[in-house]
RNA sequence: GCCGCUUUAGCUCAGUUGGUUAGAGCAACUGUUUUGUAAACAGUAGGUCCACGGUUCGAAUCCGUGAAGCGGCUCCA
């Protein structure tokens, strides 16, 4: 089966979803119902009548019982004025939305249409004049195919999961529930896909992260205020270390800024207008300022910057700052590492002349690069402009020519690269590394910024070599984006197997009996000397003895399930011969103690 | 915030239509065992069944409110 016949069988699926539901529900109302990776969703609105999981059962034996009908899928066409008349006389009051707009502007793609106008009774000429539908036994959709020839020609699908849905993505409309299903060629590719599924929750990073004693959480702490536990600040810490160790070889200094702030930083930077209702917000009772807990960490450097007169030749000066933020998130939008309300950023801002703005951004771009390379993760490139909104501050001619400056640099670094319109920042646009997660969804982690909008704000200037004053443009970087979301990704995508130089516990000794004691001590000595330099400098061996009254089975056993990348085994024999049984995840050989500090450094 | 679902021992999970004193495995603790490649044996202890209200002779179980978590929607500086 190729990818068109796939769609269809799949589109065809979302419409037999329907057909059964309002077999069901007889008064149910239709949104959409497209494809989506692996299956399709039809949105629907039964009014107080809400569909559960648990109502999936006598669905799905609906939509058996229609498709082993075998009805034929229909093709036909309407006058668009039959059409609006049609989805009214049906009680198809989302239909007929989308209809109207159809007649108006001959598209209901939201991004095209004018938004004063999506939803309004369209007058006068019509940009279209017919519409298509499709009819399979008594149900009737608006739609533009490709079907199935009929209803028995749909392969293996199941129904996933209910889900709340903003009618046309907008949380000021009514929500519908949007019904997720699955459907592939055959009930083996189902299976095959359903089995996947479950592996990929076996690297759930909450899952792990519990396993392996990475981080908690608490009720009385709160929601999205994830504690890390030693090892997980092992990781934490590593990462932050190597992120800043790439830019401190790139000239940035680190910088240190208080946690707290008074409002009137944001009201001056843009930030407090849009994002006001997400602040933490904390009062003086020594002076009644009101204050906020720094919700990000431009501002700060923007006054830092602004502490004394910069020179052309000072120029670019480049802040490094890894610190905890905090926003008000709604707690529905909460979920395990990747959304929190503590979220750390590895952080830099450079304060630049517009001649250094492409040399500067090369440098983050390839710092970006070489971390994810070392990290074996690949990663997409998001290009994130404005769209024609008004949540966007400054010039649109600036913005034109930023947006064209990051995506020269793109190309020039010979990144892959997508972009995608109303995803830029309000101050600026933006180059994104997205990451994927076990189960497929999308989170970005690197970003790479363009703003010249809070120097603006902020008055910042320099002295050019004129003796006048200029105003310079921000880049802002983060290469981890934030710790807690890049942990969630990473640990999902190694699965919790962390590279040597990253793994909380990297080395554990195991012993067979005690009457080798006194050669661990001799051992630990060796590791307790080495020092990996690669690929973060000066990183100390952490490694632990398991020396209990435990049979070595279970020691390893444990240590394996701990995901411990090396497991030293000695007994008796190997103190005789002054050696150590090395067992990795490749496999175990004999090593002897002399050669064991650099055979590790080479792990 | 919105829609649907979930919450029982440190962890993973049983617990029938509401019916005595809520169970198991692992972990913990005590004792025995000194062990060579993914779980030694025996015993002991461990629970405000998420919280608070309500219904009932009786609630882990039914209802309400709240919290926390999961999948989406919206949002993401």
């Amino acid at each position: 089966m190729n990818d068109e016949q796939l769609h269809a069988m799949r589109h065809s699926l979302a419409h037999i979803t329907a057909t059964a539901v309002k077999q069901l529900w007889l008064h149910a109302k239709f949104g959409v119902g497209p494809v989506v990776e692996n299956g399709f969703y039809y949105d629907i609105d039964i009014g107080e009548t809400k569909i559960s999981e648990s109502d999936f059962k006598k669905i799905e034996k609906e939509m058996r019982r229609v498709v082993n009908q075998d009805q034929p899928f229909e093709h036909s066409t309407k006058q668009i004025d039959d059409a609006i008349t049609w989805a009214n006389e049906s009680d198809q009051p989302y239909k007929a939305e989308l209809l109207n707009d159809l007649k108006r502007s001959g598209t209901t793609v939201a991004k095209d249409l004018d938004a004063g106008e999506m939803g309004t009774i369209a007058d006068g000429d019509s940009a279209l004049e017919e519409v298509g539908f499709y009819t399979n036994g008594e149900f009737t959709d608006l739609c533009r195919g490709p079907h199935v020839e009929s209803t028995g020609n749909v392969g293996a699908f199941k129904l996933m999961r209910v889900a709340g849905a903003y009618w046309r993505g907008n949380e000021k409309n009514p929500q519908m529930q949007r019904l997720y299903g699955v459907a592939f060629a055959t009930q083996d590719e189902l299976d095959t896909y359903l089995e996947r599924l479950e592996q990929a929750k076996q690297r759930d990073h909450r899952k792990l992260g519990k396993e392996l004693d990475l981080y908690t959480t608490s009720q009385l702490v709160g929601a999205g205020l994830p504690l890390f536990t030693p090892r997980g600040t092992v990781l934490r810490d590593i990462m932050a270390q190597y992120s800043n160790q790439l830019r401190q070889q790139r000239g940035f200094s680190k910088v240190w800024t208080p946690h707290i702030t008074k409002q009137d930083l944001y009201e001056a930077s843009g930030h407090w207008a849009k994002f006001g209702d997400e602040l933490f917000l904390v009062t003086s009772q020594e002076t009644n300022d009101k204050m906020a807990l720094k919700p990000m960490n431009c501002p700060h450097h923007t006054q830092i910057y602004a502490s004394q007169p910069r020179s052309y030749r000072d120029m670019p000066v480049r802040y490094l700052e890894t610190t905890t933020d905090y926003r008000d998130e709604k707690t529905g939008e909460l979920g395990g590492l990747n959304r929190v309300r503590s979220l750390t950023q590895d952080d830099s801002h450079v304060f630049a002349r517009p001649d250094q703005i492409e040399q500067e951004i090369d440098g983050l771009l390839a710092s970006a690069r070489e971390l994810y390379a070392t990290l074996d993760m690949k990663l997409r490139v998001r290009l994130s402009y404005r769209d024609d909104s008004d949540a966007y501050l400054g010039e649109k001619s600036l913005w034109e020519s930023a947006q064209a400056q990051l995506k020269t640099a793109v190309e020039k670094n010979q990144l892959d690269y997508f972009e995608q319109d109303g995803e830029a920042a309000f101050y600026g646009p933006k180059i994104d590394f997205m990451a994927t997660d076990a189960i497929g969804r999308e989170h970005q982690v690197a970003t790479v910024q363009l703003d010249f909008v809070q120097p603006e704000r902020f008055k910042l200037q320099y002295t050019d070599d004129e003796g006048s004053f200029q105003t310079p443009v921000m880049i802002h970087c983060a290469l981890l984006g934030s710790i807690e979301r890049f942990l969630s990704v990473f640990i999902e995508h190694t699965g919790g197997w962390f590279p040597l130089w990253a793994a909380p516990e990297q080395v554990r000794i195991l012993t067979i009996n005690d009457t080798v004691l006194d050669y661990v001590e001799e051992i630990e000595v060796v590791l307790r000397d080495t020092l990996l330099m690669q690929p973060v400098k000066y990183n100390e061996l952490r490694f632990t003895r398991d020396d209990r009254n435990e049979s070595l089975g279970k020691k390893i056993r444990e240590a394996t399930g701990m995901k411990i990348p090396v497991q030293l085994i000695v007994g008796p024999k190997d103190k005789e011969v002054r050696e150590v049984s090395v067992r990795t995840q490749g496999g175990e050989e004999k090593v002897s103690l002399d050669t064991l500090s650099e055979y590790l450094k080479n792990v």
